[in-house]
DNA sequence: AAGAATTTGTTCGTATGTATG
DNA sequence: GCATACATACGAACAAATTCT
């Protein structure tokens, strides 16, 4: 008895088996970043197929993010590295249709962020450091503020990235992307000395997907030049429990600063649920 | 100086402005779940394109898992609920091509796993913990062990499921798909305890990548009963603090639940990393 | 610098298998 | 069983874009 198990023979397209065997060509590596495909014409020879349905596979690829299509190109579709554009996507559908709340996805960078910052501050190295040290004096720059606290960081703020060409800013006091931009160079250092690229890779999608919620809110903030000294002043602080090698304080830091940063943002019934990270 | 800000035109391809309308449509809400796109040649109508157009656009549609069409169907494309699918299909080709270590998949699961129990420990429900006792309960009887400990839960085992139909697997010894669904529907009653759905599909998609590593080994394990009945020791502690509303302690023991379970099958280089977690 | 050759983008017509009524 | 409408698939044709000569 009950040796042979069938399973139901679900119709497969025939793009599907292209997309397949394009798939299959480029994740076991015969196919690397770079490499063209062969033409379409030439693909629905060696495929058998017709064009339509090579284009359609193709679209399938393209969709995903692993190969790059431009009219006129002698050679074939361009093989792409991997990038999270992909995943960017699903998590952006996921966010609208099934309506993710500020409330959670704030509360999943706070997991994810502690949990690099707690790493980091066992795994770093002596250049990581820096670069973290770097990205909060940059942010200091851009704040317009003279210095946030007395922290012995030798560095000075790194040159060019800030006040080159901000439309509508002035100099010397404050400029939101600046400052923004050195708070993403803060997080991609902490992520990059947690070593976990799965990790990294989902904080930047959140980020993203953060800020465009809420970005229009944070530019009108009319106190913002104090959101950033206490931002900058959160970031200070994590970094000396970093370079102390204290991960469980520089962990909790990152949610308190995360926590102070986007709670005001957040309904009033989810913030009971953020709390519950600070413990 | 500087009034206008031109960006360079990307020729934009029909099909891409089709996908845009209608994935627009469905993340707005103005087509729901069920509902049905019109068929290929009235779309072409009214977008004023050719019919292969339309086609590469449902193509695209259909591998974000936002709609789904079928040969004879009447009516056109159904609108499809959301799944993670192409979450996690992302994800999937995130770990080939990107080459994510098991140990950095492990890591990530402890990090949401760990946060998802913190956060049950707050804010479950009474049924919800009789739910993960349930599980648990389940666990132990696929294991084929009469009792993992002295624990004090008094639920018994679920109904039904479990013993019904493992292939090639006798009774009341070991079945490890069975064992393996109870172990996933323990995570899930957690995750759902912890409100945020983004940890649960991630901790889901995440875990699916994970089994298809490793499934083969763990099958291969020949102590796989004494694995077992230390998971689910392992399991009932944790159930036990998350019962007393210590999360913390629950965590930590369910970063080292995991730590123990995947340990041996991640490289040694890395499990130092994992170890950073424990504390 | 201009034109030829090749490739993708797009349309259209046709044939086939399938689901619904 | 039959008619209808649909998706699937093929292939020819033309337009637009790119590269090479």
């Amino acid at each position: 008895m009950g040796g042979a198990r069938f399973e139901p023979v679900r119709a497969v397209r025939a793009y599907e088996r292209v997309v397949e065997q394009i798939e299959e060509a480029i994740e076991s590596g015969a196919l690397t970043p770079g490499q063209r495909l062969p033409s379409e014409r030439e693909l629905m020879v060696q495929l058998s197929v017709g064009r339509s349905t090579v284009r359609e596979a193709l679209r399938v690829l393209q969709a995903r993010g692993l190969v790059r299509s431009r009219p006129g190109d002698p050679n074939g579709a361009e093989v792409l590295p991997f990038s999270p554009a992909a995943l960017h996507k699903s998590m952006t559908t996921l966010a609208r249709v099934e309506e993710l709340s500020l409330g959670e996805l704030v509360q999943f960078r706070m997991v994810l962020d502690s949990a690099a910052i707690l790493l980091a501050a066992r795994l770093r190295t002596d250049e990581q450091l820096a670069g973290m040290a770097e990205a909060v004096a940059a942010m200091r720059a851009a704040a317009g503020t003279g210095s946030g606290s007395e922290s012995g960081t030798g560095t000075d703020s790194g040159p060019g990235t800030g006040t080159d060409s901000g439309p509508g800013t002035g100099w010397g006091v404050v400029d939101t992307e600046a400052f923004g931009r050195a708070d993403v160079a803060f997080h991609d250092a902490v992520v990059a000395a947690s070593g976990n690229k799965l990790i990294q890779i989902c904080t930047d999608v959140v980020r993203q997907i953060v800020l465009r919620q809420i970005a229009a809110r944070i530019d009108a903030a009319d106190d913002r030049q104090a959101l950033m000294r206490r931002s900058i002043r959160h970031h200070e602080e994590v970094i000396a429990a970093i370079r102390a090698g204290d991960g469980p304080l520089a962990a909790q830091l990152s949610r308190k600063a995360m926590y102070d940063y986007y709670a005001p943002y957040v309904a009033e019934s989810e913030t009971s649920a953020l709390r519950a990270l600070l413990e």
